[in-house]
DNA sequence: GCGCTACCTTGATTTTTGTCAATTGAGGTT
DNA sequence: AACCTCAATTGACAAAAATCAAGGTAGCGC
């Protein structure tokens, strides 16, 4: 069962047999509500996870309860494997934010697999390489994007390249959770929101976003970036 | 001789014989000034490089010219590595910010060694990780921190933990591009500068800073970060 | 339905940062 | 020394975002 989701995961490509066996042994799916908190920062780390549906927040806190949001994952995403490089411990918390069936892993055998199969450890180091270069734009955007500009970003790659007419898009979960994703206050979000709207062809209608086409909004926003569009990283994923 | 270099490096510390030997066939060791620009976001990568002293700029410009520095290194850094994972291309674009001496290396043998030596892969793996935390880190920065606090926290990752008396920082580079890597205006740098001299008890004389002792920073910055001081990743770093 | 509890929006205001322009200052060259 | 260049600072102002406060709205349980 959950030994067959692990053959599928393109990461595990390239795993040994006794990967699967492993990890699976040890291995249990389960359902969680939003809210749930799967780890806090600073735990000692024995698993990793595997989303299979839902979204997953990580974030890290300062002392007097201010959060910073280090990501938003969702299905096929992998999360908690760094901590191995960590001390064992994580390095950020996190927690639920749309119900999701989350396959927990144990980390040894992950750890030994990237010990023993360097073709695996590539794959690892592509995926990570992957990851690395995200963050960077998210950097860059920070210091030369204003706000309507990257919720504009974060609406485009939310598309799938899969549209011929009307483009449809939905926020994948809180408003108020899109802009703590974005680095924005609440508030901001909606104005820049609203913004953003007038200055493209973009219609909002509660969390449904429709349009025409993607031409002003790419227009809008990637003249910001330094990449072009469609960013590279979205394209099939060659694993 | 830049065999010698190779085998110092720690992250090599787990390499094969034929890597240094055939790293070390095609690598050259060159000095250059300020403003040399080594390669350019996108140009077909064929070395990664190693900085035996100075400072480098990485960075990337969005099609009006607007640039966003994504990091500066010195001494003991490795960059343009992970361009075998993108297509053979370089993610980002590099300059000399202060006189440098630099060793070039061909990449083909660093990715063999990758794919057939799988505790090196590990070590790569490692020291990956271990950037990704510090992008973390910068990510939240930019959310949390106001550009005082970034200067602080930016000054005390200067520091080494070598000081037992008065405390005495050297500004490696232009403020200007100080500024730049924190994502800040050159005049906000400086205005920046002056309310953290009002709000600590740091002296600024041109590129010199000195103050006696931490706390006062620490207290400022700090308090608005998720990790404690000392940073964690600035320890010895276990490889 | 009613009331409760978020989420979301909107307005007014403050804070922070960016922009534009002018001046100062330091280092290097001739 | 005089000159040049460019980094750095400063002031005045504009723009962007955060904050504070008040409503509005949608979903949910009773």
């Amino acid at each position: 069962m959950i030994e067959n989701t692990l053959r599928g995961i393109a990461l595990f490509k390239t795993c040994e047999e006794q990967f699967f066996t492993k990890t699976a042994s040890s291995a249990n799916t389960q359902k969680h509500g939003k809210g749930k908190i799967l780890f806090l920062h600073g735990d000692d780390a024995e698993h990793f996870f595997y989303i299979k549906s839902g979204w997953v927040k990580l974030f890290r806190e300062t002392l007097d309860g201010t959060q910073a949001v280090v990501d938003i994952f969702t299905r096929g995403h992998i999360f908690g494997d760094t901590s191995i490089f960590e001390d064992g411990l994580y390095p950020y918390s996190a927690e639920v934010v749309e119900s999701a069936e989350i396959i927990s892993l144990p980390l040894a055998p992950l750890k030994a697999e990237i010990e023993s199969n360097s073709t695996f450890a590539y794959s690892m180091l592509n995926s990570m390489a992957k990851y690395r270069r995200q963050q960077d734009r998210e950097i860059e955007h920070r210091s030369i994007q204003n706000a309507s500009q990257r919720i504009g970003c974060f609406l485009l790659r939310l598309t799938q390249q899969n549209e011929d007419g009307r483009v449809q898009i939905h926020l994948p979960y809180d408003k108020m959770l899109v802009a703590s994703r974005l680095g924005m206050q609440p508030e901001t979000f909606s104005r820049a929101l609203k913004k953003l709207q007038q200055e493209t062809d973009i219609e909002v209608k509660g969390a449904t976003i429709t349009m025409k086409s993607l031409d002003n909004l790419v227009g809008y926003s990637c003249a910001a970036c330094s990449s072009e569009f469609p960013c590279k990283d979205l394209k099939p994923a060659a694993e």
